[in-house]
DNA sequence: TAGTGGTCTAGACCACGCC
DNA sequence: GCGTGGTCTAGACCACTAC
């Protein structure tokens, strides 16, 4: 359990709006107003605010206010991600659960799916990614396939809040470059579905990432499930411009 | 020019950093001894380092400090970034069939999907994307929602391969700045499964987009339904630099 | 134990949107 | 003109990491 003053701030405040008492359009009490209310700093204020702004329940407009967008019960629980570091450390908010850690020969299925030969060796890592606030309905189950020569991540799994590409960034010394990334409808099966608490037969997002180093070797392979009531993928895409 | 504080800041340690003042690998110096030799405050010191943080140049471990990551080099890989024009380009190669247009009144639901308020007025476009190549299985089937100011949109609609942000630039001078975007996992509803000649149930993927102006206002919404068997949404996240 | 980043307070001034 | 969010200051305490 998270806590800090903001993050629990965050919280009334998204029941207080999932409860009705700000209606979707409709402006918040100022951020001077709720740090008097609730006998806080501001700083902490815009700290709570910045998460729900992160998770798409409200809009700041400066000179204007803050603005409420949506009053769907806490199911829409998304990250927005721009770049592959936005990406790596939206790990921060969750937790990785390993399941198991077996090493495999790839047969023609997995080869398909991971863009590998069919007989080439992988370290696969079966884990679920779990939001701290509702352990009970996991986010993601997925599967992640590693070259070999990358064993040593095997004794920093432990380590449930890092990414797997910042491990082995840290302790393999191979780094992203680029991400490729493929978003598909898809559907619980029935051998995760027990394991995502979800139903079988229920709609999800399937992420597929390959990771590349500067030389564009694929060192990590991942496939996730995201049942589609507990994530959604937000995105903001931008106008190229020259100059900062 | 962007004359903050904390972004001038951010330029000055950037550009330190590539200068090689600061190795990869080594500690910045902490942020209160930063906050004393540039004569600011440590809040505006850790704006800075956000900005670092986020565009992947230092890395911040609590308790241990502030660390700089690799500075690759050019590698002239991965140039490609995400960005509106991309998205735009997209619909060249397909066709858009337009099925209906209707003026409407948003209920409860339209009101949350689009993030309107019940009872607010909006032209409906429902149409299907088909790539000619495959004309009977449509890419996606979407609603268009937009804004009745821009009625004059329905005079052009006959145009089947521009997308439709670029006929309301053309024809009503208003102008995207940023598109916000969401994917999630679906189902293809009994409804639509005709239209699409898909089976109803079948996987999909649902993407809704936000298109505003300068200004921040949404003066179009679409949601799309693509079946999974027929479109994968691929981008590569790349590393980004800072300007200057 | 010393130093770090994370959090928090109580003030302040500003640019901006709206009336 | 007034209230808003955005920025900034100058303090403070804490949990954590490294040694």
């Amino acid at each position: 359990m998270n806590d800090r003053l903001y993050a629990l701030l965050a919280r009334d405040l998204h029941t207080a709006i999932s409860k009705g008492s700000h209606l979707p359009g409709s402006m918040l009490p100022g951020e001077h107003e709720l740090a008097a209310t609730h006998g806080v700093s501001r700083q902490t204020v815009r700290a709570a605010l910045d998460l729900l702004e992160k998770d798409g329940l409200v809009e700041r407009r400066r000179g204007a206010g803050t603005f409420v967008l949506e009053s769907r019960p806490p199911t829409g629980f998304g990250q927005s991600v721009l770049s592959t570091e936005e990406l790596v450390h939206y790990a921060r908010d969750t937790r990785r659960t390993v399941q198991s850690v077996d090493d495999i020969v790839a047969d023609q299925a997995v080869a398909d799916t991971i863009g590998a030969r069919p007989g080439s060796h992988w370290m696969r890592i079966r884990s679920l990614r779990i939001d701290p606030q509702r352990p009970q309905a996991p986010i993601c189950q997925s599967y992640a396939y590693v070259a070999p020569v990358l064993e040593r991540l095997k004794d920093h799994l432990g380590d449930e809040t890092t990414a797997l590409c910042n491990l082995i960034s840290r302790h393999c010394g191979v780094d992203v470059d680029v991400i490729d990334q493929e978003l598909q409808g898809a559907i619980v099966s029935k051998d995760i579905a027990d394991a995502l608490h979800a139903e079988a037969g229920s709609p999800a997002l399937r992420i597929l990432r390959r990771y590349r180093d500067a030389k564009g070797w694929v060192f990590l392979t991942s496939v996730g499930l995201h049942p589609a009531d507990r994530f959604a993928y937000r995105m903001r895409l931008a106008r190229t411009r020259l100059t900062g």
